[in-house]
RNA sequence: GGCCUCGUCGUCCAGCGGUUAGGACACAGCCCUUUCAAGGCUGAGACCGGAGUUCGAUUCUCCGCGGGGCUACCA
């Protein structure tokens, strides 16, 4: 299968039960790329006909996720189009039509027997070891016995009559051709006693109704496609190219779920993950352009995407080249976007993930873009503004005496090297970094110590960690007054250390 | 259990009959270096097994094994 050259029309028909996870948003993500590089249409449409299940939070997680990735679409809920509603629960009429003339047809029907029924029938068939499956039983009753068990206000559902005989194939566009046995096939219901059809029925309808030319959907419905090529013959409609995507996998190698830990693309937006770059990865689990190429802007995305080159095989979800990935992305970032980008998260409360709580709202953009260049290529995610910079804004820096001696140096060492420091601190004619590198070099070489040996204890003094951005870059943006209260205030834990030895 | 499907480094992806089996992440070492990153170099690391087909199989076929999916009045 070659890519199509014609204008697609393809949908994402999540139902709105869960928040949608990587692997189901990738079919959006798929969808739409094919939609932007034939121009054709993206169509999003809500499948709610499993009533008990609904959950409005996650409609508005599915939402919420399209936009963030930037997955806009040409038809859907809330933007209407020319195939609407695309919501399902708002055209049952025409499933209930279709599931009636389907009946009159010879296709389908009625079935009176109650879920306790059908219980306990697939308790004898397993107790006998037999395969699961509906026996039919309904295809015998009468007219007038359905109409009787109607009336009774037992629940009566509309099934397709499945032929016992015969196969069905199809080609699967990534897969090529698959080929079912109908006798393994049981009659399936079409239209729930609810009088909401299943997704079996509904999606041919809609997709039909809405034109769609690709069903790009998981591989979990590959066995029950064979369903739906069944229902398109009884209705006299063509099907669709089917597109079937190799499932996402968790650690554990099972379909991906919610307790696979952070498996939404919301939860990767609250890790401090971008958009541009979660596409970009997503896009790559199941697909890659033939050659070596992993990181491109989603205009390369779109142009060099293939269907033909869609894996064959599942793959496991794994964070860590994502992140890998999310690093080269904010690399790649302007600064005042990233400033942009990285500001919200540092004023959430300290609990959040934000700066200390000492520290006043809003901050100082001005500083923080003093301080970004400082730190742009270090940061991997969005959210470690916080723990990278706060030093900068919290003077409690509380530096441990452990961290205080560079390698190699004694505590009376570490003394001789800030006071040292301490003094020229004080004194040094310049702040700029340049200025200070120069002075404190001199410095070390004076007092007889490795360059790294007198830095070491500076940082860790000013920055109250042993690692930072480059000490003097730092030691410039925090200032001379704040520096000399730091490095003092380091000195006097090390020399309390040192009056009151612990154990 | 039945049916469908997949099987290349730990992970993602190349390979589409002949390659020293390639790249990326992660890992290790070295270089750079005031720490941490970034960057550069090097290293370790894979064709599930067995039969065929073929002059030659990672690549094609079959069987086995292993993984996954489905087996609902859920999607």
């Amino acid at each position: 299968m070659t890519n199509p050259t014609s204008p697609v029309r393809v949908r994402y028909a999540p139902s709105p039960t869960g928040i949608p996870h990587i692997g189901n948003i990738r079919t959006a993500l798929f969808c739409w790329v094919l939609a932007q590089q034939t121009d054709g249409q993206f169509i999003v449409r809500i499948e709610d006909t499993d009533q008990s299940r609904y959950d409005s939070e996650a409609e508005k997680a599915i939402f919420e996720s399209l936009e963030w990735l930037g997955l806009g679409f040409d038809e859907g809920p809330g933007k209407g189009g020319d195939h609407g509603p695309y919501v399902q629960s708002q055209r049952q009429p025409t499933y209930i039509e279709a599931a009636h003339r389907l009946v009159e047809s010879g296709h389908a029907y009625y079935d009176d027997t109650t879920p306790e029924q059908l219980h306990a029938l697939r308790e004898r068939q397993r107790a006998a070891k037999q395969p699961p499956r509906y026996d039919g039983r309904g295809r015998h009753r009468s007219p007038e016995e359905i109409e009787e068990s109607r009336k009774a206000g037992l629940p009566i559902t509309v099934r397709l009559k499945v032929p016992d005989h015969g196969s069905v194939s199809f080609v699967d566009s990534v897969r090529g051709k698959i080929t079912f046995e109908l006798k393994e096939l049981d009659d399936f219901v079409i239209l729930k006693s609810d009088e909401m059809p299943t997704y079996h029925l509904a999606h041919i309808l809609d997709d039909a109704a809405m034109g769609v030319t690709h069903v790009i959907r998981g591989d979990e419905w590959i066995s029950s496609t064979p369903r739906h090529l069944l229902i398109h013959q009884a209705l006299g409609i063509e099907p669709p190219e089917y597109v079937h995507v190799p499932l996402i996998l968790g650690k554990d190698k099972a379909k991906l779920s919610k307790r696979h830990g952070a498996t939404s693309a919301l939860e990767y937006r609250e890790l401090g993950f971008l958009p541009g770059a979660v596409f970009n990865f997503i896009c790559l689990l199941g697909w890659s352009p033939g050659d070596d190429t992993e990181v491109m802007p989603r205009e390369e995305i779109v142009r060099r995407f293939s269907i033909d080159r869609i894996n064959d095989s599942p793959a496991t979800f794994d964070a860590e080249k994502l992140e890998w990935m999310n690093g080269v992305y904010i690399r790649n970032m302007d600064e005042d976007d990233l400033i942009s980008e990285m500001l919200p998260f540092m004023e959430r409360p300290k609990a959040e993930g934000g700066l200390p709580d000492s520290v006043t709202r809003p901050i100082d953009r001005d500083y923080l873009k003093r301080l970004i260049p400082l730190v742009h290529e270090r940061l991997k995610l969005l959210t470690e503004g916080s723990e990278t910079l706060d030093f900068f804004f919290d003077d409690n820096v509380n530096p441990s005496v452990e961290d205080l001696p560079g390698r190699k140096m004694d505590e009376a060492m570490t003394v001789q090297a800030l006071e040292a420091a301490l003094d020229l601190c004080k004194d040094a004619s310049s702040f700029e970094p340049e200025h200070l590198e120069v002075e404190y070099r001199v410095l070390a070489h004076k007092i007889e110590m490795k360059p790294g040996q007198l830095f070491s204890p500076i940082r860790v003094a000013i920055t109250g960690k042993t690692f930072a951005p480059p000490l003097f870059d730092t030691m410039s943006a925090i200032g001379r007054e704040r520096c000399v209260e730091r490095i003092e205030n380091a000195l006097i834990t090390l020399r309390s250390a040192v009056s009151t030895p612990t154990d």
